[in-house]
DNA sequence: CAGAAAAAGTGCGTGCACGCAATTTTGCGT
DNA sequence: ACGCAAAATTGCGTGCACGCACTTTTTCTG
């Protein structure tokens, strides 16, 4: 089921896949997002330009797959993984979190460059799009036949969109000017009189996020289970 | 509020955009959504194509918004006029069953026709997405200070994805071959051994896919409440 | 092991989105 | 009424996404 069709033409695409990515973000961080065309990425890949487009919808998306890589399903994978008597709001929210935390050093700079061009910080929010699929499937795994698809569609959908939300608000903060980010109140921004600053790290942010969703992820598991 | 700036020159602006709504959807229902052009739009509309562009970032947003409208912000006028003595998920869940309950002939034209095309249809379900923001400031609005923005904005952005979920199923079972749609089980389509057939009105869809966000509505509402 | 079938890569052409800077239109103050 | 500042419109140029038809590569099958 991990390897679907066979073996040695899946990998060539993989490696081109790879090489497309480690491109593009080598040639945005050298030369600067703006400088960098379709054509070069392709070329330093050594592939033509239209099949660059194979790859990529968007020049933005080379860019930010590189800092992305296959977070979601991994995200997917960690659900499932995990033992079967935790409450689905806990196991979805860990997962979430843990496949967030970010340890790469490469990251850090890749994020950095992302946050500069408003394309790319749209294109990187709409990676969490990419997470509905896969957990769509395992959430309908575990509330058993009890729960329509359509339920666990709609929870995967929610998830991805509070995830959207945490990752709009941790960029909000980023590199702030006074650098108040990380002193802020308490995680979560509280509002206060009338205007909000969203602040924390990216775990109290996906915490944050995810925690108004509990309720029903709750309630759909109650169904299904006992 | 409602009128923000001021008179003359924002009708104008409204005019255009109408102006280019009606010609986009005109010339598609006329030629075909593929043989219609930006600048055959434009025209039409009698402004450049560069005008075109500075109100619809697309060409299929020109032909889907005809059908779409406003329909974003009457779903929050709607929610913010009831009675305050609802629930809160059963507010936003009539009111989006309402707002979406196409009463125009025009309408189901236009949808027949967006259908036949995978842009168009994708399109159309980004507008979704517009449910964000006023239903983000009515909830806030109802949830008083005491959730966080986050909270509501998490709960409007799992509503527009609940939203695009029944839509996506609606559309789905639309001119099915054999026409087994409108007399498939209950509303819902209940998963019978592997595979679904989503079927049902789009009412029934709507309030399918926003059942389960009922409990997170609830939970939310509750904190801030009482 | 050949030859067919499937899939990936490629070149070309078209229409489009959008930044930029010049120009026209609109609104407002005096 | 007049002129100025803000806003909208426009033309132009650039790079890009993608359909189509064709070539090359990989895989499958007898």
């Amino acid at each position: 089921m991990t390897t679907p069709p066979s073996g040695l033409r899946e990998r060539k695409k993989q490696a081109t896949r790879e090489a497309l990515r480690a491109a593009a973000l080598r040639l945005a961080v050298e030369r600067g997002p703006d400088r960098v065309r379709v054509e070069d990425i392709a070329e330093a890949a050594g592939v033509s330009p239209r099949t660059y487009n194979n790859y990529f919808a968007s020049r933005e998306q080379a860019i930010v797959s590189a800092v992305t890589a296959d977070r979601e399903a991994r995200i997917a994978a960690a659900v499932a993984g995990g033992p079967a008597g935790v409450r689905l709001a806990d196991a979805v929210t860990d997962a979430v979190v843990e496949q967030y935390t970010s340890t790469g050093e490469r990251e850090r700079e890749a994020l950095l460059l992302i946050t500069t061009r408003t394309a790319l910080r749209d294109a990187f929010l709409d990676t969490t799009d990419g997470i509905e699929p896969p957990l769509t499937a395992v959430i309908a795994e575990r509330l058993g036949g009890a729960g329509t698809r359509t339920t666990a569609r709609v929870l995967a959908a929610s998830v991805a969109a509070a995830v959207r939300v945490a990752l709009e608000n941790w960029l909000r903060g980023w590199r702030r000017p006074g650098g108040g980010v990380e002193t802020a109140e308490a995680a979560g921004g509280l509002d206060a009189g009338g205007l909000v600053v969203p602040a924390g790290s990216l775990p109290d942010q996906l915490r944050a996020a995810l925690a108004p969703l509990a309720p029903a992820l709750d309630a759909a598991e109650r169904r299904a289970g006992p």
